[in-house]
RNA sequence: GGGGGUGUAGCUCAACUGGUUAGAGCGCUGCCCUGUCACGGCAGAGGUUACGGGUUCGAGCCCCGCCACUCCCGCCA
């Protein structure tokens, strides 16, 4: 059983040729003598006829029987399709097979939905595509998405070897590091009462590898979080995880370029201009409101502190005296808001502790707002110059602290480019893709409820090396090598230069971080001495490799770039797991169950 | 943990303000059809309106609960 050609092969040149092909029966027409049966591959179509005057009965009736998705093998004639009957949406529309010998090699039950429809199986409920996932790849789209994601890894592992990157695998049975996000715990029959936990990154081992003196290394690389689920995040995912040593973060950003510049090219044949745009973190809250800004339309935070500082409007002056910000944006022509989606903005405000969400809508000529009345003369120039205000728009503000006041207009206008892309108001080309490295993010944040500072990356990361004498005095102020790649407002991936010194990493864990030096031993212990014996200096980065591959399939979701994906809860509707374990099994594992009681 | 959306035939959807026997297209089954390619024609089968309660003379529609899927917030060092 051999096929000679896929279905994607046959052209005219083929014509008198004896072939076999192998496939799935994507489309059957029974015209009551003549029947037509498209036979379907991965690579495409083929047209087989079967004439009931050279068939025998019974391998006719066979076919006339077939059903939508069996899989067929057939042997025939190729011929030149009759005048006036070529089929010019398909490649191999020109010829067909006259088939001799046809072998049912597997008869298919009646389908839960259908494959060969694309505009209603792309609206099929996912839930079902899910269950039936198999059916659901041999979608044109879906194979295109795996192909695509087959192509970009191959691209990616041959930039990397060229470079002179060495592929290692790290474990993926890892100990517990409870610091960042939840892990998968794995118990283990031969060491009762302890777990392994499944990466949330290889992190630490390609740390050691460079202390290995690897130098380079590379890995796609599957990892695990057991935090909830999103579009764009499941609880394993795979990034390209990068490390090397003797850089800077310019190395880095060279190096990510080139390699995002292959992908494109061979992905999608479009050449990226390099360097990427280098934006501070402090520069990206101010001019966006978030630190993944999306750079393809405007609505850009301005300031305007310094305007309402004594401003008779106390809400706004209060918040200045109090040490806070004033900012606006001006959503162009969106005056037309409605209040619904004015509503859906203050809640958005709301939901980030602001108190609420001033707005003025510029129609007729007329500023109508709440607050208008508040403002003076020259409050409204600095507003009118600043925004340059017109008829038509819709400014809103927000008053806090630095922080919040940045995060919550970022939100604002994410929303408002949303209503503006609905009314037709704003357009972004699919083709567009703006790149940016965001840069000089604090190394530190402060966590209020627990009263300490945390990592704002990873406590691996290395501080500005100007900034360190800052770490125990003003830790705020401490800007971290850390840099982030953004493609789009999606953040691809992120890295840092690492603490490659033994003394200062200790510092960072147990006076910066406050984590108990006997816990700082049983994490860390092996990484800290690993340190003392010639750690040289390193960096790396990490890019969200489905994240990647969706962008450049043009989804948003990375269930469609994932061949087994799990639903919004992590589950696998094809398999059904997680599932229950037999009693056996724990009592191997010295595990007792304690679930919550329902009522 | 919280908020929004969805759930009606195998699939995609409809069903007015709560009112007759819950409809359509595709698919499926049977019959007819020798150049179709979304083949065509005729006939037919197919429903616990996700599930459990409640209100009502009467519920797909209203109320309560619950499940699944989905989007978002929290979370994701």
């Amino acid at each position: 059983m051999k096929r000679t050609h896929h279905c994607n092969e046959l052209r005219p040149a083929h014509i008198g040729q004896t072939v076999t092909i192998i496939g799935w029966v994507h489309s059957r027409r029974d015209l009551g003598g003549v029947i037509f049966v498209d036979v379907r591959d991965r690579e495409g179509r083929t047209q087989t006829v079967y004439d009931p005057n050279l068939l025998p009965k019974d391998l006719f009736d066979r076919v006339s029987a077939l059903r939508s998705e069996s899989v067929v093998q057939i042997t025939g004639t190729v011929r030149q399709r009759p005048a006036g009957t070529i089929n010019t949406k398909i490649a191999t529309g020109e010829v067909e097979v006259l088939a001799q010998q046809v072998e049912v090699l597997n008869q298919a039950a009646v389908l839960p939905f259908p494959v060969d429809d694309p505009e209603v199986a792309a609206k099929v409920n996912e839930e079902l595509r899910l269950q039936y996932r198999y059916l659901d790849l041999r979608r044109p789209e879906m194979i295109r998405n795996l192909r695509l994601r087959s192509k970009v890894a191959m691209a990616t592992r041959n930039y990397m070897d060229e470079q002179g990157f060495l592929d290692v695998e790290t474990p993926t049975l890892f100990k517990s590091t409870p610091e960042g996000a939840r892990e998968f715990l794995v118990p283990c029959r031969t060491s009762p009462g302890q777990f392994y936990a499944l990466p949330q990154s290889p992190q630490q081992f390609k740390q050691i590898l460079m202390v290995g003196g690897v130098e380079r290394y590379y890995q796609l690389a599957r990892c695990y979080r057991d935090e909830d689920l999103r579009a764009d995040r499941q609880p394993e995912f795979t990034q390209v995880d990068i490390e090397m040593s003797f850089i800077d973060r310019e190395d880095i950003y060279n190096l990510i370029e080139g390699l995002l510049k292959r992908i494109w090219k061979t992905a999608l044949n479009v050449d990226l201009p390099t360097p990427f745009l280098r934006m501070p973190f402090v520069d990206a809250l101010n001019r966006y409101g978030i630190d993944k800004p999306d750079t393809r339309f405007g609505l850009e935070l301005a300031d305007f502190t310094e305007e309402f500082r004594h401003s008779g409007f106390k809400v706004f002056s209060g918040t200045v005296a109090s040490g806070g910000v004033i900012k606006a944006i001006n959503a162009k022509g969106l005056a037309c808001a409605t209040q619904g989606q004015i509503e859906a903005m203050t809640e958005t405000a709301k939901s980030f502790g602001a108190k609420g969400l001033a707005y003025i809508k510029v129609e007729k000529g007329e500023w109508k707002s709440p607050i208008v009345k508040f403002f003076g003369a020259p409050e409204k120039e600095a507003l009118t110059k600043k925004l340059g205000i017109e008829e038509g728009d819709l400014v809103l503000f927000a008053a806090d602290q630095w922080l919040n006041a940045c995060e919550i207009l970022g939100k604002i206008r994410l929303y408002c480019a949303e209503v503006l892309k609905t009314q037709g108001k704003l357009t972004i080309s699919p083709t567009q893709f703006n790149f940016l490295w965001v840069v000089d993010f604090p190394l530190l944040s402060f966590d209020k409820e627990m009263n300490r500072w945390y990592s704002s990356h990873h406590p691996f990361t290395s501080p500005v090396e100007a900034d360190i004498p800052l770490l125990l005095t003003e830790p705020k102020k401490v800007r971290g090598q850390h840099y982030d790649i953004v493609v789009n407002g999606v953040e691809l991936g992120g890295g840092s230069i690492r603490i490659h010194q033994p003394e200062v990493q200790k510092v960072l864990f147990e006076q910066v971080l406050q984590i108990p030096a006997d816990m700082v031993q049983a994490r860390f212990g092996y990484m800290l001495e690993a340190f003392r014996y010639g750690a040289p200096p390193h960096g790396g980065i990490a890019l969200g490799f489905d994240r990647l591959v969706a962008i450049l399939c043009g989804t948003t979701s990375i269930r469609d770039v994932i061949a087994f994906p799990k639903t919004a809860k992590g589950t696998d509707l094809m398999t059904q797991s997680p599932a229950a374990v037999d009693a056996k099994q724990l009592r191997d594992l010295h595990i007792e169950l304690k679930l919550p009681k329902k009522d």
